[in-house]
DNA sequence: TTTTAGCACTCTCACACCGAGAGTGCTAAA
DNA sequence: TTTAGCACTCTCGGTGTGAGAGTGCTAAAA
């Protein structure tokens, strides 16, 4: 469908792109990477490019700009590469975790940290808690009309309560159904093996037709992410992007990650549904605040079970390649040290 | 110092740079205010008020804005008045935290969501840690030259761990004149306890020469910190103000609240120092990235003894009357819910 | 057939200019 | 002591203009 050449120039506008923030032009790409072609022979191709989508003018005399879908390729482009590892950064980290190394918290903490430090995005990282308590009983309580309240009750006489924002409202009658649903489904089992069967009941969700089922079983899934681990940083530098004089969009990006359960979820998903790197960009992403950005996560595991993910949220023109090298190299990093090392600290 | 009718004007220009948000002119306090005087009379007032620092020009033909001090004036002139309780609000707010009234934590997190969603401010609650847990042993040991690492070992042998960034770096031997000092004094003593001595020392603190040691104590109460709930509403409405078009000064509250060390510190030497409502307007905050915020804040109390405190954060031209009136109700309701309730949940 | 040079065209953006409007300070009268 | 009047100052929004960048198209060159 895209000849070699054409692929080339639109990696090289991509490339261009991300780094002077300015739209394109063909003369800068026959300048700058040279192919042996003249401006307007460019012209032509990136012409064809955006009609077949993946770039587009803001105007008519401005250079082009990747549509998300140019973005797609550039990045399904890197990802198809051998990956490089930021040894020096991961040497660097790995000095910095010399004496906590059996504290993921901390460890979190800190690679998070160093991660938006170094790359002016913001990072976040989710560790689920993997509770071995047992459920004897759960409850669903309405408290207003976009308010419902979870109480766990454990083997050992504890309630946990939680309370969730709803979007469209349920009425009591229905969530005693959905509580009787649950407590038949659920009851008995620890909140590590809830979590594995919510997680078998989505991914074959299609067979579900009843939509208040798959309606609990997602509340309740929320409700038990909560005692989730939860690490962000790096909010403060997103301002200074100049992808952002525009504050509208930052207050978007604000508003989706005050909403811990947005992105608690997101993370979860991500830690079920893929293995390994995932590039989520702009409109991909189920978050609507979230369209103006991208998002490079990876899973970390313990002995081979996924145990967390982390990831970095930057301007869709983010710098892909540095944050996916970034990304899997802590990833791989966390994974080695969680496997190597005796128990959970 | 200011008579009546300064007074008075000072007090409407005031309110209406609070509720208009534009340089007030003398031709407007006159029209609606009227104080049966003329713009001419009343800009001669200005004038003086002017003079004495209340308030000032940002150019010549602007109308006028509060200083600090003109702020500060205002508000104390609130705080001497009689307070009016929201009860409707509270009533609500009752309303809503009818099912959870004995776990703090979701009280407090309703609350301040509730503040938020109300204000338009940014909503903070902390809860200081109140625990038992005896501390045996302290180690200080240099990470990197900006962080330090602090084990606390308890009596049961488990070890806790904090990492602290500091600013100015310590050697390895002054942590160790501070890890010395730091244990012949607090070692043996619950986390309860140790933050009481802290108190101590802190308050007396003119008569510490040394500072180093004055310095590991700050430290040791900041690792101490760490382990308070703290809870943050809000944030993404605070670009909603008006207030802040201009980008810069959103990045720098954003970023002091990133950093919950600093808010932590706030909150908690407002409940050593404080008594009940305290506001901090301006230049008058200690954090520099909130020169130009106000915070509202209350502690509220368990018993008689302060429990945590309780605070908004808005723009200098901020609803002090709502903000105070808001903020006062909702410590005194926590106040009362925390005093009747048997026992901590 | 593909590439290139040339050129007219389009659109943005920075800058300057202008006039309305708001508010002031000062002076002189009430 | 207060007020009316007035000249003065400064901001702000709108308009206009010209440089610059980039395009698409056409016709010539490879």
């Amino acid at each position: 469908m895209l000849d070699e050449r054409a692929k080339k120039i639109l990696i090289a506008v991509v490339e261009s792109y991300i780094q002077r923030l300015d739209p394109v032009g063909s003369r800068h790409i026959a300048k700058k990477y040279g192919f042996d072609l003249s401006s307007a022979t460019i012209r032509n191709v990136m012409a064809d490019l955006e009609e077949l989508g993946y770039l587009f003018q803001p105007h008519t005399s401005a250079g082009r700009i990747p549509t998300d879908r140019g973005f797609r390729f550039y990045v399904n482009n890197l990802l198809s590469n051998e990956p490089k590892i930021n040894t020096l950064f991961i040497k660097e980290l790995a000095r910095r975790l010399e004496d906590i190394r059996d504290s993921i918290e901390l460890m979190l903490e800190r690679t998070t940290k160093s991660l938006a430090a170094l790359t002016h995005y913001v990072s976040v990282a989710s560790h689920p808690f993997e509770g071995d308590t047992v459920i004897k009983k759960i409850e669903i309580k309405k408290i207003s009309s976009s308010q419902v309240l979870f109480n766990f009750e454990t083997a050992e006489g504890i309630t946990k309560r939680r309370i969730l924002d709803i979007s469209t409202p349920l009425s009591q009658s229905e969530l005693n159904e959905a509580t009787r649903y649950i407590n038949s489904r659920f009851s008995g089992y620890s909140v590590k093996e809830i979590r594995e069967l919510i997680f078998n009941e989505m991914t074959k969700e299609k067979i579900i037709c009843d939509a208040l089922i798959s309606k609990s079983i997602r509340l309740c899934r929320e409700a038990l992410l909560v005692d989730d681990m939860l690490f962000i940083h790096g909010f403060s530098q997103v301002f200074e992007l100049p992808d952002f004089f525009n504050i509208s969009k930052i207050r978007e990006l604000v508003r989706a990650i005050e909403d811990k359960h947005l992105i608690l979820n997101l993370l979860d998903e991500l830690i079920y549904k893929s293995n390994g790197m995932k590039v989520i960009i702009g409109n991909e992403n189920q978050i609507k605040e979230m369209h103006d950005f991208s998002i490079v996560a990876s899973t970390y595991y313990e002995k081979d079970r996924p145990a967390g993910a982390i990831c970095l949220i930057g301007p869709k023109r983010m710098d892909y390649a540095k944050a996916i090298s970034m990304v899997r190299s802590v990833s791989e990093f966390i994974t080695d040290v969680l496997s190597r090392r005796r128990r959970h600290g």
